[in-house]
This record gives structure tokens, sequence and C-alpha cells, in this order.
DNA sequence: CGTTAGCACTCCATCTTCTCGAGTGCTAAG
DNA sequence: CTTAGCACTCGAGAAGATGGAGTGCTAACG
């Protein structure tokens, strides 16, 4: 079923009207926009139809109307205008972007508080690898009498290290052979082939170094499921109290909660596979918690098998508009960051937006 | 001026009802406390001496009587019994501890979790080291023609690594000269003292690895400024919602606003130096935005140059007896645990506390 | 002389009631 | 098809009423 064009302008600026005001929006209220030219009777027959279609709700008879979930979900897909950022902001988020982003976990908190600085709603910033790690190479550095470095390169292309100390002294040909055994026996096998079996293998072939195999299986197969898993950051999450819908501490509280659980984890599942903006509406969501809650999660490649999600979480009524363009010009500046190789620290180029 | 037992019996009832019930606490539930022998009448006397002592506050008449922060200070420094856990609270507290701590920003957020688990409010962990790090000595290791690991032991005994991406080939060769020059020339130097002259100098002595010196230096001195810094972690803001007292949303925004912000960057600054448990009551405190609001913490040794602290952020009526005691136990595990050199993982030795 | 019972008084929290106004749906005229 | 007009609905917020918890004081008690 097509909507009219009227219909269809009606709803766009109940929506935009809500989002701004976080308040029912009655028909006087669209009539007084600038560039409508109906009469508020004429609006309420609209409207009225809209509610009859389930695109609008009445929080009660004689308040004003709010769009309902179904509503939303057509405003996003179809009315919304899709704002692109000014210059200025532009400029002052890559700016921000700019600077040097170290390892992923700083990344991703940087990220979440650049995130929710620009969209003023508590944002989640997530990376996660698809794919098995496996250890490419390692090498050990003798450090001391009794302290080895064991550097990990993995298929990730990611490098770990750990300083062990230890009980009896090493020489440097010990490290020599133990080292060539690793790389012969514990390189390209996934964590989950990390057995004792593997174990009592590898030590039978490691003679005096024996003591040290142990350690550094368990160091690598820590080191590759935890490769496996999901890192996140949260920043912003005051932000949410200062929206009038969470001036309800309990909703707000709910809120709040599902961010120090785990319950997040599962938000790559929901996303899917493909790269893209998903806004999740109200109740077609993710926790039970988040009724009245909507999140808007961009999703993007970083290179090397790695892929990240940015994304907010805010009222339903938040400004989509708003908040996925920003999103989306995070998403493409980060991953325009790292595909490129980080040596060559060229001067960014010009990849500005026109207004 | 010293108070008479009996002021001080029932100054500490006040704050033990006022801390379990978060509402003013009257004459009559004093009185039926089991252990007390006075007569209501006999406690409302007492109770307006210490009011007109500044210890106790009316909200308004006929209201029962609050603590002022005086009156807590007093309770946090003599009066208060000081709790100890329970067996089973030890117990689970030192299985959770047990786990392996990877790597310190993830040792803080994992502690950060487990003291406002214990706590059942916001808690802080922070770390940081004393005295400027310094490198003590670089490797190289030679990962494909164009990639080079870059292995930099601190003196803080952290390990930290690079994967560098080249524009050029090079060769083992060259990685020893360069790994033997950077010991050379940049080991034992502060954060500070990597200027373009020493640059310059170094480079001039490089031969054909020249280009890869400044990316090393840039990831040296950027490192070594990150070791000086402080890295913290904040967990359960949520439960922070929970509390009476944060019903009032503007409330609860100032004092997660000021996690976010780097508010609490100066912390350390207030607890100065000796290690031990401070008690921020109220008005004392750091920020501006925490009226109403107490800050325990405690600061602890963990080695190797590097101190600690836990905290939680809560209501000024907070369990100061319960939170002061979870928190130096969780100080006095961690502690134990990071002092014991790690390679040795000896099943935990009976450490445990009587009931 | 310290302790306690009794009592008048205060003042907040809570509930009820009332009023106001925004917004609606319907009808009839343009 | 659009618009003006109007009676009607209903929630938000103000105003008022009620009850009870807690106080301070006084006087009696051991």
């Amino acid at each position: 079923m097509e909507l009219s064009e009227r219909k269809k302008k009606v709803l766009r600026c109940v929506v935009d009207l809500y989002i701004r005001t976080a308040e029912p929006v009655g028909s006087k209220a669209i009539a007084a926009l600038p560039d409508m030219s109906y009469s508020s009777a004429t609006i309420r027959n609209e409207m009225a139809e809209l509610t009859s279609l389930g695109l609008l709700e009445q929080p009660h008879t004689s308040a004003g109307r709010v769009p309902s979930a179904a509503g939303y979900r057509l405003y996003v897909d179809e009315l919304m205008e899709d704002q692109r950022l000014s210059l200025d902001e532009a400029r002052s988020i890559s700016s921000a972007i700019d600077e040097k982003l170290q390892r992923v976990d700083r990344m991703l908190e940087k990220v979440a508080k650049l995130v929710s600085q620009a969209t003023e709603l508590p944002a989640i910033s997530l990376a996660s690898r698809q794919g098995q790690a496996t250890a490419q190479r390692f090498d050990l550095i003798r450090a001391g009498d009794q302290s080895v470095i064991v550097v990990i390169m993995l298929s990730t292309e990611e490098v770990v290290n750990k300083l062990l100390r230890l009980p009896v002294a090493v020489t440097e040909a010990d490290l020599k052979v133990l080292a060539a055994l690793l790389n012969a026996t514990m390189t390209g096998i996934p964590a989950g082939d990390f057995t004792g079996q593997l174990l009592e293998k590898v030590m039978a072939s490691a003679g005096t170094a024996a003591p040290l195999v142990p350690v550094i299986m368990d160091f690598t197969a820590e080191t590759l499921r935890r490769q496996g898993s999901t890192n996140m950051a949260i920043a912003g999450q005051a932000k949410l109290l200062g929206l009038p819908e969470y001036r309800d501490v309990d909703k707000a509280q709910k809120v709040l909660s599902s961010f120090d659980e785990e319950a997040l984890r599962d938000l790559p599942a929901v996303m899917g596979s493909e790269s893209g903006t998903k806004v999740l509406v109200g109740p077609e969501n993710v926790a039970q918690e988040l009724k009245d809650t909507s999140v808007v999660m961009t999703k993007f490649d970083i290179g090397e098998g790695m892929q990240a999600m940015i994304g907010v979480v805010g009222p339903t009524r938040m400004d989509y508009a708003k908040v996925t363009a920003r999103l989306s010009y995070f998403a493409e500046s980060l991953s325009k960051l790292f595909s490129k190789p980080e040596q060559p620290q060229l001067p960014e180029a010009k990849t500005r937006q026109e207004e």
C-alpha cells in the first residue's frame, strides 16, 4: 500500500517535530510549519488516517500524535532526508580521528567517545575479527638470565608479547632451539587445538627449555581466544539522563545496566554480516530492556579481516537523520584510516564533502 | 572535646540506620534497637545535643536526624566497627581475582567490575607509575621483506611492540646494526628528551635503515609518555541509579558525567602519596559535582614502581564499614598477586581470614 | 539528678479535588 | 476537497485537606 504524497509529508513532519520536542505533536503545530499549506483541520483528517494505518499513535484521546514503531520504520526507510554533514562538522570529526590510534582497545574507547560527542548520545564501538586467528611466528628474546620475552606474530598481523620470569636460567642457544621448535609445531593452529596432547608432544622435543613450553602455550592459546572475541567500548552513558524520556530513573537504569552486562555482546549477531547502517527501532530490538529505545549501528570493514561497528543508543525519537549521517561519516573515515598502510603517515588528503 | 560514650553510641546508631534505610532516623527507631536500653525521650535529648554539636542535621523540624558531614567524618574515623569479610565473601572475592590478569588495562577493567559487584556501587580502578619510564632495550625482528617488529623493553619491565610496514626492504644485517644503534643511543632516556636533535643524531649514524628511525622514535616516545599517564577503568555506573538519593536524575547525571570527563584524573593528587584507605566525605570532595557524594579510595602498591587505586563512588550515607572492608581486602589480595612473580603459578596459599 | 511518659505542636508526604487548556472528531458551510 | 466552528475528552498541574511521624518541653518518677 502506498501513501499519498501529502500523508508522507505529514508523517515526516510529525516525526521531525517529535524528534525535536520529545512531545506529542498536534495538528495545529503541523499546520503552523512554514511549508505546510493546509489548515489544521485537514491535517487532523490526515493524521486520523495515519493513526488507523498504524503509523501514528495517540497516548490518549486529546493528546497529539506520536509516531509508532512502524511509523519510525517508514520514516527511516523512506522519508528521512539524508542529512549531510556540514563542512565544519566534517572537519572537526576528521581532525579528531586523525590522531594516532595505537591499539585496538584504545582506539575503540576513543572512537566511542568521539561518536558520543558527535551525536550527544551514549555510543558503543566494537571490533571483532571474523575467522580463526592462529600464531604465525614465534620469537624469543632473552631479556636477562632468568627472563624471556615471547613475541608472537598472529595471522591477523597483530603482534603480542609477554615477559616471562623463569625459575631457571636459560641460554641463547636454548632459546634458539625452542623458537625453532615452536615455529615448527605451534604455528597455524587454532585456539581450539591447543590440547594437552599437543603440549606433551612439544615438551618431549623441547629439551632443557621444556619448563617454558606450558607457559608459552597457555599464553598463545589465551591470546588466540581473545583475538576471536569481540572488544568493545562504551562512552557517554551519562548523556542518556539528559533526555526527557529517561528522566524516569527506572527506564534509564534498565538501559544503562544492559551496557554493563553482556547483553550487547550479541549485537553483532543481530546486525548480520553486510556492512552498512541498521536502525533497530524500539520493539524490534535486541534486548527486552530496550523498549522505547532504538539502536543505530553502522558496520564496516577496517581491513585485515577485522570488522568494526559503531553505534548509538537513544530514545526511539532520536534524530535518525543526524545520527546516521554522523555514523556513516565516522565509518567511512575510519575504514579509510585503517585501509591505509600505517606507515607512510601522509597528511590526510582532501576527502571533504560538500555541505 | 570528647563525646560521652552514650552519645557515641547514639551517633553510631544513627549513621548505621541511615546507611541502611536512606531515610532520616527518629528517636523512636533508635530506641527500638535491640541493644539500646534507653527510652526514646532520652535518645531525643542526646540527639538534640548531637545536633547542636553539628554532628547531626535535621532536614526540617519534625523529621528525623541525618548525619552531617562532620558526623560521617567522626563515624569513619572513630566509630565505625571494622567489619571483617565473612569467610564466604572472602573466598568468592579471591577466587575471582585469581584469574589471570593479562594486561594492565584489562586488569583494571576486571578489577573495577569486581569491586563494583562486591560493593554494589560504581567503582573506579586506576593504576599509574611513579617516576619516569625509559626504554631499556630494543629488539628488531624481521617479519618479512618490508615489515619489522620493534620490541621495546621498558624500565618498568613492561614490554611493548609494534609492527611496522616499510616502504623499502631491509636486511637482517641492517636490523642488527640498527638495533645496536638504538640500544646505544635511545635507552635510558625519558620521554621529554626525545627531541628533533636526538633524532638527527641517531639518523646520522643509521645508514640504510635511517627511514626507520623516526617511526621508532615516535613510537618509543609515545609509549613512554603513555606509561607516565594513568590508566583507569570504571564499572557499574548503572548501580548509582538504583540508590534513592540518585532518583533525582539531575544529581545522578552530574555524578555520572564527572566519570566521563577527566574530572577524576586528579584523584591521585587528592589521595596524596601514602598507601591506605581514604574517605572523602561529601563537601570535602574533589569535584564540585560531587556534593552529597562520597568517594572511598584505597591506594596500594603492586610492585615494579606501580601504584594502583581502587575505590567506589556513592551516596554519603554509603555503608563505609562494608565498603572499606571490601576495598582493603581487594587491595591486599591484588598487591599480593602482583608482588608474586607471575611465573610459578602456585595454588594460592592459605591467606584466608577468620570470620 | 538522670530518666521517662505524656502532650501539644510542626511540617512534610500523600491523596483528592478542581481547573485549565490543548487537542480531538464531527458537522456543516465554502 | 478543504476549512471553520464547536462540543467534548482527558491529562497536567495547582490548591487544598488529611494523617502521621517526629520533635521539644514539662512534669512525674526512682
